[in-house]
DNA sequence: ACTTGACCCTGTAGTTGCTACAGGGTGTGC
DNA sequence: GCACACCCTGTAGCAACTACAGGGTCAAGT
């Protein structure tokens, strides 16, 4: 099939397709006599393994590690499970620091529950001054 | 002051700074005869006040609309208001869509809790598969 | 035979918020 | 007069695409 074909299949955006090519997550296809790019079931396969990584967040390099895994089917399997705990930790640091970042937003929010012109505004106070923070360390008061 | 001076003071790069006034959230600074910046006190606090909404993960381009509600002091804040309740359902949004990670990534790795091979490895099984997603829609079975 | 339109090709620039040079000039203390 | 820290401009790199520009190919319709 040509990469149109392909890239709707998995729903991508053909530029993506090449894109992978390009940074060796996918293999370079025969040519057609015109020059265009002929896939096949497998290359089919492996985009789609490649996106379901992508929809998990799981960055190239990685993705590119997991591809090499697949292509030695009798090697042991910890490598991939390694793997898959990194993405899981990431994950877990970044809910924690989202939720941090919450709850400063909305304490920062509630400096303002009135209408007020920006000058009384405590929102635009609060980022004026923001004394917790490491960069008024060496301020007097 | 200077650049460097400036810089440590708020705990960020020298060229980080440059990128600021690159991108219009600096002013530009008078120069000294030797072509270096010269900063002054406001400018210490138009970059405490960048840095601040930075550490919140607010945008450039929502600080520099930050910024212009701090110059005009007599403005209502409901901009202010409104940009924050923006930046509010943005996290919210991540925190959600990184739970939904989380839970997708538990699942994929309880299907491999045992030492194996890859070709036996259900992870990458999985990662073949996921019947779920939108790119198999059209497949038999 | 000719044209239209959908598809394909390569290569490059843009996105975001910096960071890291390269290749040069300036200032200060010894 | 020299070393060394600091400053300057400009450009390239990161991640994972997206969006062209400027061309070639192919199939259907007239």
């Amino acid at each position: 099939m040509r990469i149109g074909e392909l890239a709707k299949r998995v729903g991508c955006d053909v530029e993506t397709v090449r894109y992978y090519e390009k940074e060796g997550l996918l293999a370079k296809p025969n040519r057609e006599s015109s020059g265009y790019r002929d896939y096949g079931a497998a290359d089919l396969e492996t985009l789609q393994f490649i996106r379901h990584c992508r929809s998990l967040g799981i960055k190239l390099t990685e993705i590119k590690q997991l591809l090499n895994f697949r292509c030695r089917p009798e090697e042991d399997c910890s490598g991939v499970n390694a793997l898959l705990d990194i993405q899981i930790t990431r994950v877990e640091e970044q809910i924690t620091a989202m939720g941090l970042l919450k709850a400063q937003l909305q304490s920062l929010r509630k400096e303002c529950e009135h209408r007020q012109t920006n000058r009384e505004c405590g929102i635009l106070q609060s980022l004026n001054q923001m004394r917790q923070c490491p960069c008024h360390r060496n301020e007097v008061g």
